[in-house]
DNA sequence: TAGTGGTCTAGACCACGGG
DNA sequence: CCGTGGTCTAGACCACTAT
């Protein structure tokens, strides 16, 4: 099974030979893989050899391994699509809001964890915000769960001076959240600006989004301006990189 | 150097020491790091277990590795914004003349690889074009590259009766690319939508991007509309992951 | 209890890069 | 030439899952 004189490592052509029957649908998604053992015979190589393949796939995220049980063609997982056109003023929703929404199309059960603090501006964020590093700035972190699963982190960030005395700095922003206050409070809102990046999770963002290897992550910056450019709201988004689509529509003019 | 009761895997915690290091400063962006061999000698493990912590770190991409040289802190790469609200007719720019003008703004030289084929339409396609499967559709695959890098690969496939005949089944389309070649055929672009996703690259985007362990990519699809709703393109388009960030602006109304 | 993947060892030889 | 990472071997023990 292995060609030993082609000069390809053998745990790659190990690998490719697996993408290949997966692909194939010799393996379909769900199905098991024959165990370490097995394949250590199937194909005449150590069993060190079979893991650095079988890493291969995983860093590809089109195999998992269970502990105890064996190797798993990777099953598809549901995508959402999430339109991003949609955060106008009639459609008015902050993105847990958006959230929930999202959660009542796709049928699944949402839950938000929301933590409210103040803290001064870095570098980085006052430059986002246009405001002076030192600033105090309102910070709104939150973890969303779908069918108790970790599937988006946001963190939200406001200038102070927008937020005291509003809702905006309790847990509950109330019916259009953020955005229905902020507009209360007379920033009339004028545009959002969403940067979109992707990247390998953090080792925390790991664990807090209970990711397997090889899935990455949507990192998302909303930075939403008023009618005088000022920017009054910059949101960082973390999407699981598997679970989420982005949709723009783009007029042609 | 390693804690033997604590339970947590000593390549975990090799890896966790070596990415507080980097993140400490203690290694910058572009340092060497220590050799295997050293690593080995520094943590008391075997060589197996510090290559398994070298490839997490790999795999979070902070860290390459170069035969013959040694392991380095991944430097920062150039982030490329693309402003994908200037699709516009006045800014009138295929996805190729979009990367050339692009190539200008940030100062790399760019080179396309392009090549048109004809092909039946498969169920897939077919569905975002809205015709049937089996319909003949023009195909232009192209190959971008920046300094000799290739950083993107984009396939655009359209109905066949829009094309016949037109420079669009050229290799080269003439100014304003695909969509002025469109418009002059008697179709009015209405608008554009375009959906964001990411994944890790499969092993021939790997070889063809030439992308390092730990670098995912962006999977965009762009499906231009006729003032009739009629989808008049699917550009299917691929992006290296850590150079390319994609803004969008959204009205607030 | 049996089978699975997870971790780990102490070696070996090869291919690459630079002095 | 020597040091580097790349590949590979033949084992070992552990933790987890299922029967």
């Amino acid at each position: 099974m292995i060609d030993r004189v082609s000069g390809v490592p053998a745990y790659r052509q190990v690998a490719s030979d697996l993408r290949n029957k997966i692909q194939a649908g010799q393996y379909a998604a769900g199905d098991k893989l024959p165990s370490e053992r097995q394949l250590i015979v199937d194909y005449g190589v150590s069993r060190i050899t079979i893991r650095e393949a079988i890493g291969l796939l995983r860093a590809e995220g089109i195999v998992t391994a269970e502990h105890g049980k064996g190797l798993y063609v990777r099953a598809g997982v549901s995508v959402v699509r999430l339109s991003r056109s949609r955060l106008s003023r009639a459609a008015r929703q902050d993105n847990q809001a958006f959230f929930l929404g999202d959660a009542e199309a796709n049928a699944f059960k949402p839950t938000v964890q929301t933590t409210v603090r103040i803290e001064e501006a870095g570098l980085e964020h006052a430059d986002a915000l246009g405001i002076e590093p030192g600033s105090p700035v309102l910070v709104r972190d939150r973890v969303m769960s779908a069918d108790g699963v970790v599937v988006q982190l946001a963190t939200s960030r406001l200038p102070r001076d927008l937020t005291e005395g509003t809702q905006i700095e309790q847990g509950d922003t109330g019916a259009g959240g953020i955005h229905a206050r902020l507009e209360e409070a007379g920033v009339v809102l004028h545009h959002h600006r969403e940067s979109v990046a992707t990247r390998m999770p953090t080792a925390e963002e790991a664990v807090l989004l209970q990711l397997p290897p090889g899935v990455p992550v949507l990192a998302v910056r909303r930075t939403t301006y008023d009618t005088t450019g000022r920017a009054v709201e910059v949101n960082d988004m973390t999407l699981v990189g598997n679970r989420y689509e982005l949709v723009y529509d783009i007029p042609a003019d």
